[in-house]
RNA sequence: GCCAGUGUAGCUCAGCUGGUAGAGCAGCUGAUUUGUAAUCAGCUGGUCGGGGGUUCGAGUCCCUCCACUGGCUCCA
């Protein structure tokens, strides 16, 4: 006998060499029922395995995040069987479980799979699905499977084995399928209810640019219709907050061919959120000890080789422009600028941290595919900042950067994100990344200090440091799941060096400083971009382009409407008259699409009365009030940054 | 850049197997003067993404370029 340990603390005998399923059945048929894999002793494993000693166990189903992985990752053998059945001959390369459902990246040779052939698969995956096949588990010897998958000429298999361990290697099967996999599956196929495969697209072999590209399908799966349903119904309603879609209906920005792809035009709502912002970020900064500073969009060849940048970046920087037999270049970036005007006097230590903050305009030459909306452009204005300092200064300013971003993110209600620390790897110093190894360690020690220290959850990532330091990155997801980071902050070690900036110290000695970059409000781009969808466009009253809407029910109280207009203006709030000859009901219906925060609704009463009918947007009539009242209302709402 | 797809009026979209463009909304004009999410009527508007080809004839078929969409790769 053995004891089995559940989750809840609870202890169990049972026989040795029982099944996760049998111990599922032997709390509830309902829970053997719903039963996907079982974690054992923190390994997840098939239901159908034995377990031999005393164990602590988890029955996983669909509610679980492990329970979904498995099964997603049936899913998508699942999907392999309906591929092979319909395209004979296509070699299939890796289908994991993502956070969404899953993939499988397939190669079908000289057969085309496009959009349409997806129904098809979907159609004989739900077929399949119901013939409840079991995934069967086996196990052999390396020299098995590399010939099982020499037979069958799937160069991709076998480019996995290499990777392996000799000894057993585990298979799954199911129906006809027959797969190398580490597992575990749901006992059989007919937990799968709903199927729906999302999109196509390419992906290259082991991600790789140089490697073949397979087609990638993405799909997922519901053990429930209604499930399924949902999620349908969620996708739609994201792509309602799509900014792209938003930043049309709301005019905030175009693109135009004849301008070029990824280069935004402003329109007037656009450009008066960029000031706002921008008023926002340079009131904030002054507090914080920033100079602002200002510098050209373009320089010299000399200054990115200087920096270090052109062999680097050169492939992202729009191409030189010969001036004289002087090669120029567009900026991508601006502490090349910065850093010149560091070097512009000489510096004592007594001048340190010294802040330079500009909204630097850049310019960068992202491959056409990747382009996306505003979040993804050509042209972007950076919040950008360069923070020279000692290295006993670097803690506290590197804390202080901290401090202002999550002031930042507590104004704009900013909760859902993930604070990544990227560090180096120490086997590519001199290649990858600067080589100085004491100063990686000593910065990489300080900046997990400091989050720490603050309290901040972060994911640490090896190998995605800047070539100069260390940074962290908050990451965000667009409406339709695509992530971004938002704003960065790096550490700099590397191009004080090569800049040869110095300041000097108490001792009357030359020593470089660190920067720090930092650029917490992002780009105006992507930072509009992603509030555009986090405010799914209706933005805070400090923001919104027009606060109020001033409807005239009938065109005799348009008088009164202009004089309303007028002294709401002298009390600094943003109105727009709607003096169209329309019904009530259809200029409120444009103003609530419009996403105006506030509407004026004008008519014999509200003129008697000398008063306005308030009614907000996505809620309704608030009753009457006076029109200084009202101003009172806006004015309190702008200084709470609500 | 790569793979798959899309590209018809300002916007959203029809247009079957090739016979030479259509709706709703928007816009303009007029009527209407409205009490909390679309008043009515008339009119304007498109070298069907650009170029080339096949054909008696191309929005529809083929080639090519451009842009966009979904991913991959890469990054604020």
């Amino acid at each position: 006998m053995i004891q089995i340990t559940f989750p809840d603390g609870s202890v169990r005998s049972y026989e040795s060499g029982v099944t996760g399923l049998d111990v599922a059945k032997s709390i509830s048929q309902g829970l053997a029922k719903k039963a996907v894999s079982i974690k054992v002793n923190g390994q997840v494993r098939d239901l159908s395995r034995a377990i031999n000693d005393d164990a602590t166990i988890q029955i996983l189903t669909w509610d679980d995040k492990e329970g979904k992985a498995t099964f997603w990752h049936s899913s998508a053998h699942l999907m392999a069987e309906a591929i092979e059945a319909l395209y004979p001959g296509t070699k299939f390369g890796i289908g994991p479980a993502i956070d969404q459902g899953f993939y499988y990246d397939i190669d079908p040779g000289d057969q085309v799979i496009g959009a349409e052939d997806l129904q098809r698969i979907e159609k004989k995956m739900q077929e399949m699905a119901q013939k409840k096949s079991d995934y069967i588990r086996t196990e052999m010897p390396k020299t098995k499977a590399v010939a099982y998958f020499t037979e069958k000429g799937d160069q991709y298999k076998l480019d996995l084995l290499e990777d392996l361990e000799d000894g057993q290697i585990t298979f799954y099967q199911q129906g006809d399928f027959t797969d190398l996999c580490r597992g575990p599956h749901v006992p059989n196929t007919e937990i799968i209810k709903a199927v729906k495969l999302t999109n196509i697209s390419g992906a290259y072999w082991r991600g790789d640019e140089s490697n073949k590209q397979l087609t990638r399908i993405y799909g997922i799966t519901f053990p429930k219709q209604k499930d399924l349903d949902e999620y349908l119904l969620m996708l739609e309603e994201a792509k309602k907050r799509d900014h792209r879609k938003l930043g049309k209906d709301l005019e905030i920005f175009t693109f135009d061919d004849d301008v070029g792809p990824g280069l935004p035009l402003w329109l007037p709502n656009g450009a008066f959120l960029i000031e706002q912002l921008e008023w926002f970020a340079k009131k904030t900064e002054e507090e914080m000890g920033y100079l602002r500073v200002r510098t050209p969009h373009i320089a010299k060849e000399n200054l990115y080789l200087t920096s270090g940048h052109l062999p680097y970046y050169k492939e992202s920087m729009f191409p030189p422009m010969e001036l004289d037999g002087t090669t120029y270049y567009l900026k991508a970036m601006n502490c090349p600028h910065h850093h010149k005007i560091f070097a512009s006097s000489p510096r004592s230590y007594k001048e340190l941290p010294l802040r330079l903050a500009e909204y630097g305009t850049c310019y960068r030459y992202e491959k056409s595919g990747e382009l996306f909306g505003l979040m993804r452009v050509r042209s972007l204005q950076m919040n950008d900042a360069h923070i020279y300092c000692t290295k006993d200064q670097f803690e506290s300013e590197f804390k202080r950067v901290n401090e202002l971003y999550l002031r930042y993110f507590d104004v704009f209600g900013i909760d859902k994100y993930v604070m990544r620390f990227s560090t180096h790897e120490p086997s590519k110093l001199g290649k990858k990344y600067v080589d100085n190894p004491a100063l990686w360690a000593e910065t990489e020690n300080m900046v997990r200090r400091v989050l720490i220290d603050s309290g901040i959850p972060y994911e640490e990532v090896p190998d995605e440091a800047a070539f100069y330091g260390p940074k962290i990155d908050i990451q965000i997801w667009s409406a339709i799941g695509r992530e971004f980071t938002l704003a960065t902050n790096q550490v700099d070690f590397a191009q004080p060096l090569r800049f040869n900036l110095t300041f000097t110290t108490s001792n009357n000695e030359n020593e470089h400083p660190i920067v720090i970059h930092r650029a917490p409000l992002s780009t105006h781009e992507r930072f509009i971009g992603f509030l555009l969808e986090h405010y799914a466009g209706k933005f805070p009253m400090w923001l919104a382009p027009k606060q109020c809407a001033i409807l005239p029910i009938a065109d005799r109280h348009i008088p009164f409407a202009q004089e309303v207009q007028t002294q709401l203006k002298k009390a600094g709030v943003r109105s727009q008259l709607d003096d169209r000859s329309e019904s009530i009901g259809r200029k409120i219906r444009d103003a609530e699409t419009g996403k105006i925060p506030y509407m004026l609704i004008i008519g014999d009463k509200e003129q008697e009365a000398g008063q306005v009918a308030v009614r907000k947007q996505g809620e309704g009539d608030q009753g009457s009030m006076t029109v200084d009242d009202f101003a009172q209302l806006i004015r309190q709402l702008v200084e709470d940054m609500h």
